[in-house]
DNA sequence: GCCGTTTTCGGCCCGACTGTTTTCAGTCG
């Protein structure tokens, strides 16, 4: 059982504890565990060799047990038990917008509703205004609820909601009344994908900020309207809220509003300790007194902290390590040298090597390696190993053109095949700059299979990256079912690096993973994957992971100097 | 259910908005 299926365990119960009106904290002490076995970065069984699982944060003897048995048995005695009293198909009615625990309860004891059919008939038949607390604005609001559930678009990439975030921002800036405006939420965290976009703006006439927003041509429906917070759809599903406050408070509220939650959490329970209740509006004293902040630096210093970079704010440790003085140097785009995985013309990419080549430099880059498929990807127009020897004929041309103060390397993206071979023979391979390795088919093979089959690569001298690890394809397709814990000391006992890819619908390794490989001491490489020059400034997204990650420069690759980023390659038994 | 330089027992974040209510409970972020 992996971290992820336990932790969907453990939010399972916690739901069905919820409904079945559980005290509020158990409830939460599930989902904390939860969370801490998704970011764990090792695989509980794994863990639990060295260590007792209750040296998790979050998780205690009882949680710690629960997790023995599913891990030991695969199933959960008190769970099975629970599911004998809460029927589990209340959890889809809990999914509705607005509807929560407590209604969920309601309409099960008192109604004997039990799914979401039972609950849309229910509606239709006016049988919900019966019920105490509800009335018909309820009743029709959960028709629209079931509605909303039913055309609910998925998470977006980052890719896609930054330019839209952008594009909000500018418009909110071009209105009267605003002052500043920024996205704040997953968002500005960088989170790998995005539900709702949250927006921030100070502002002195909130009401008419309110009206111009909810009145936006793109609105298809208003979810809430209120004096300081509203929420809208717009036609393709996207939902936006947008925040104000005057602008003495603006600090206050872009804090607040970027969350995580569990950061804001933790950060009240801190405030607390100092004799401080904080809220978007400030921070309170114990006489009453409230402070406003007009940006997030003089908050967190009000609070004894440094400010802490959105990317850290998810709860993993953040405002301790601010405490004490020890949050991360965070990445910056202008700190990498290199770009190591691109494609040209001879494969798949839609520039040559000399127009590639003169992107990487015009971007203040000091090395480019050309990575262009190997023959057996033919839907992205491998190269043949004969073909190889023409392309180098090409890159040192183009070497030659751009002086010594650039350095362009040839290098190959090749395939790992279905049954663990690489699609170059060894002694092809021995004669590139720098050898990228991919699983790009037969990723759903079972766990054993495509671990083994990677392993087998890592174990090759001639591979000197893994890209884009387990393949997977944001929001929706699943990478492969790797057992990360080999795949990660395989990584290290060969000296490997492990890509973190940067575009935004992979984003693979993800934060979670980097993390643990840095802490390793495995080297990251943080690389677009570029098939045009436009491509190349989608590191950023790559740095986003390595940010979020906790990953310090010197754990990059890319980062490092040309000579020393050549003397890694020379150390693996390159040219 | 977890956790501890205020606690091994008694705490565990805070406010906006909505709809149902005449003062509050539920939901959400």
């Amino acid at each position: 059982m992996t971290n992820e299926e336990l932790a969907r365990t453990f939010e399972k119960i916690a739901d069905l504890l919820e409904i079945k009106g559980e005290v509020i904290y158990v409830v939460l002490a599930y989902r904390r565990a939860a969370e801490s076995l998704r970011i764990l970065g090792q695989e509980a069984d794994v863990y639990r060799t060295s260590q007792p699982l209750n040296t998790i944060p979050g998780i205690g003897k009882a949680i710690a047990e629960k997790i023995i048995e599913l891990l030991d048995t695969g199933k959960l005695g008190f769970l099975e038990k629970l599911e004998a009293e809460v029927p589990v198909s209340l959890l889809e009615i809990l999914e509705v917008p607005d509807v929560g625990p407590k209604k969920v309860a309601l309409f099960w004891k008192q109604a004997g509703i039990t799914t979401l059919a039972d609950l849309e008939i229910a509606a239709q038949e006016h049988r919900l205004r019966q019920l105490p607390g509800m009335g018909e604005k309820s009743e029709q609001r959960i028709l629209e609820g079931i509605a909303a559930l039913r055309r609910r678009s998925h998470r977006m990439t980052l890719g896609v909601a930054r330019p839209i975030g952008l594009r909000w921002v500018e418009w909110l800036q071009a209105q009267p009344c605003v002052q500043q405006a920024e996205f704040a939420g997953s968002l500005r965290r960088w989170r790998s994908t995005i539900g709702d976009l949250d927006l921030v703006a100070a502002c002195d006439d909130s009401a008419a900020l309110m009206a111009a927003f909810t009145s936006h041509p793109e609105v298809v429906r208003v979810l809430g309207q209120g004096e300081n917070k509203s929420s809208i759809e717009l036609s393709n599903g996207l939902k936006l809220q947008l925040w104000t406050q005057p602008p003495e408070n603006f600090g206050s509220l872009f804090q607040f509003v970027s969350g995580s939650k569990e950061h804001n959490v933790r950060l009240r329970e801190f405030a607390l300790k100092q004799g401080w209740s904080l809220s978007e509006r400030g921070l309170t004293g114990t006489d009453g007194k409230l402070v406003t902040y007009s940006d997030e630096e003089s908050l967190y210093k009000a609070l004894g902290l440094p400010w802490i970079a959105p990317e850290l704010r998810e709860d993993r440790g953040e405002i301790q390590a601010a405490q004490t003085g020890d949050l991360p140097a965070l990445l910056k785009i202008d700190q990498l040298q290199a770009e190591l995985h691109s494609h040209s013309t001879w494969s798949d990419g839609v520039n040559t090597i000399r127009e590639m080549a003169l992107a990487a430099r015009q971007r203040g880059l000091k090395m480019l390696a050309i990575t262009d498929h190997s023959a057996s990807l033919g839907i992205a127009g491998g190269l043949k190993a004969e073909d190889l020897l023409r392309q180098r004929a090409e890159i040192d041309l183009v070497q030659k053109e751009m002086g010594s103060d650039f350095r362009l390397l040839q290098g190959t993206e090749v395939e790992i095949k279905a049954d663990g071979s690489l699609d170059y023979p060894d002694e092809v391979l021995a004669q590139l700059d720098i050898v990228i390795a991919s699983l790009h088919v037969s990723l759903r093979q079972p766990r054993p299979e495509v671990t083994a089959r990677l392993l087998k690569v890592m174990q090759n001298p001639h591979v000197d990256i893994i890209g884009h690890l387990t393949g997977r394809l944001l929001p929706n397709r699943e990478g492969a079912d790797l057992d990360m814990d080999s795949v990660l000391k395989a990584a290290l006992e060969n000296g490997l690096a492990l890509e973190i890819n940067a575009n935004p619908a992979r984003l693979d390794l993800d934060e979670v993973y980097s993390r643990r490989a840095a802490e390793m001491g495995i080297p990251l490489s943080i690389n677009t994957d570029a098939h045009s020059p436009a491509d190349l400034d989608l590191i950023e997204y790559g740095v986003s992971v390595a940010r979020r990650a906790w990953v310090e420069p010197e754990a990059v690759l890319n980062c490092w100097s040309v000579e020393k980023i050549t003397a890694w390659l020379q150390s693996r038994g390159r040219n």
